[in-house]
DNA sequence: TCCTAAGCGAGACGGTACGTCTTGTCTTCCA
DNA sequence: TGGAAGACAAGACGTACCGTCTCGCTTAGGA
């Protein structure tokens, strides 16, 4: 709170700055599993007693990127989101995967580690459940799936998608990806009674 | 194929048994990444240069395992597929994973590692892609999406319910878990021009 | 060099010191060639990667001493050195060894290791052939006995009193010891046109 | 003892055989530490069960070798030795060596092992002794060193010779090697009343 | 001529030590 | 006082030998 503190503070940002950038740099280069703490480090250049004071391993290095993309796809779905879309921030994410191209590569590919792929899923799902949750909510027959289950098939669906997608040769478009995904998805939703309201069914 | 390789060949299949068995029990007690050789061998009362005689590292001996998974579903695949069943292998696959839920569970959560998940993964795929190509040959006009999109979004979908189905409280029968996969992936399949012909839906 | 490349050093040089105590005392105890670094770190109350920061092998950690052993000879080699005595430097190793008998019966004898025996007599190598290569120079006539063979000769010559000497009961004083070299060893230099001057024998 | 044992001693010996000419083989190849059982099995083309069924270890096929040696080494002191030449083996052994100089220079350098060293070394030790012991037994004045000390003076003088001639370039013929040796430890006898006693002093 | 006990080949196995690699903690100094 | 430097403990890794063992094949003598 202090002067003091806010000086520290912006020295702490730049650290964690320097280490999440080194850690994708690693990523590109070998693969997450392979990266060891020592490697951030060096790359990094910094001491290896200040990583530990940042971060108890390398996911938390991590897990501070997705936390930051999660912000950014939720205030997208808030933005966006409407009847005719009511999964928004697949748009949003696509054109995002689309500028970080080879980071993602890396990060949902094999290459990438359980963690990652971890987070990456729970983000998914914190967007996704709601909109499931709400259009059950509007139909007046009960539906006949759980909705957890639904959640995860649109879930690893919308994971396997783009994973394909970040490989497809030739390159595709953020808005192809998007289409392939919703294309699969919405059939299955909209005869399960999970589907946006007023399009039809 | 001579009576010695053939005695030498029965102390080897008990030696692998045993260490197959002490994994199994190790991923049921703490979760596949947290398993050392050391565990396995001394779970298993075997030396350790024995197991190394044996597997690389503990993941062969995983593999092992899901090779005889694979070879049991293909077979029920070629034996129980039908044109109104084209994903015969599902129903196989419900009822050996409820033989086994807690080996299941064991392996297709966090706590099995990504290797496990990956082979999972890579013969489903392999029981998966080539219904989709059948049947995307038999359609007149050429499909809108990419065959190798969809099997990996059918893939994926299938890990998905299957994760859900083995933890649902209460309990689901297998027959549960194929009929709300299938309510799931049949209309997305349909839509898209890879319909079990025309009578299925 | 710097103040704080000192403090590193205090901490290695009491680790490498705890290393070399340690292996004195398993040598006193079981033998050199029986020792593990096992035993050694176990004994030092070190982790096994920090003996291997240190050292390659054990033989380097039992070199270090060779060498202190090697400086402390050749400096009284050259400090008492004279016509009436060529090879002073037996007498101050006598004496050394006789502060030190446990440690010296365990690294002479068959206790001790090829690598220890190496050492010593490489030892004693550089410090024989340089009295004797002068002895030679100064005569007249050449000399009928190569002088590596003499110097070989008397090297393995004085491992042999040194060995006996120290096994010797009762306990003989150091100064027995080099007579009882000298008396070998000068008959045999001086008949073969080795011998300090004409003063001696 | 029964015609079956005496069949079988014939297939044992050949298979002894084997082994040490194995052995030897590989001790001229990479030298005597380096070489594992495996190696030898292998070369010798038995099987490592069989290896176990006739010796210990690999000094045992070694000192196999060594007892011959030493046979033979002790008919020849019998049956030259004489008032002017008590150490007459020595002279069978140079010529010994000079017949199988790589297979010496194997042995007796410092790829040759301790063992074997140790072996050589008690062999001369047991030629050697009984000389001086005699000689001194003959003085009429006791002698003014101890008989171990200078049993093992010239044993060590000995080695190194032998080793140094092996070596040398260029080569040498066994006499020279014997005249070296017995100029040099001749004198230091002589000295000290071990002379072979007719001789003078 | 067959029988039978040995020598032997093949190789699985339990064990022990090795040297390497990471991880996370700690201490000491410097800016 | 926070960060750099890096020593250190802990312990898993995969490799290399060791010596023991079990199992059949082969074979040379005695029945």
């Amino acid at each position: 709170m202090s002067a003091k503190t806010a000086v520290s503070d912006r020295r702490v940002v730049r650290t964690r700055q320097t280490l999440r950038d080194a850690l994708i740099g690693l990523i590109l280069e070998k693969g997450y599993d392979a990266i060891t703490v020592h490697d951030i480090v060096q790359r990094a250049n910094i001491a290896r007693s200040t990583f530990y004071a940042h971060h108890g391993s390398k996911e938390s290095v991590l897990l501070d990127g997705v936390g930051a993309l999660r912000d950014f796809l939720a205030q997208a779905q808030r933005d966006q989101r409407s009847a005719a879309a009511p999964l928004a921030f697949i748009r949003a994410f696509f054109e995002h995967a689309d500028g970080h191209r080879d980071l993602y590569r890396a990060l949902m590919g094999d290459g990438g580690g359980a963690v990652v792929n971890r987070a990456l899923r729970q983000m998914f799902v914190r967007l996704i459940r709601p909109v499931l949750v709400e259009a059950a909510g509007a139909r007046k027959r009960p539906i006949a799936l759980p909705v957890e289950a639904v959640t995860g098939f649109a879930t690893e669906g919308l994971m396997a998608v783009v994973t394909w997608w970040l490989e497809a040769k030739p390159r595709l478009p953020p808005a192809e990806g998007e289409r392939i995904y919703l294309q699969l998805i919405e059939p299955a939703l909209a005869k399960n009674g999970f589907a946006p309201p007023p399009a039809g069914v």
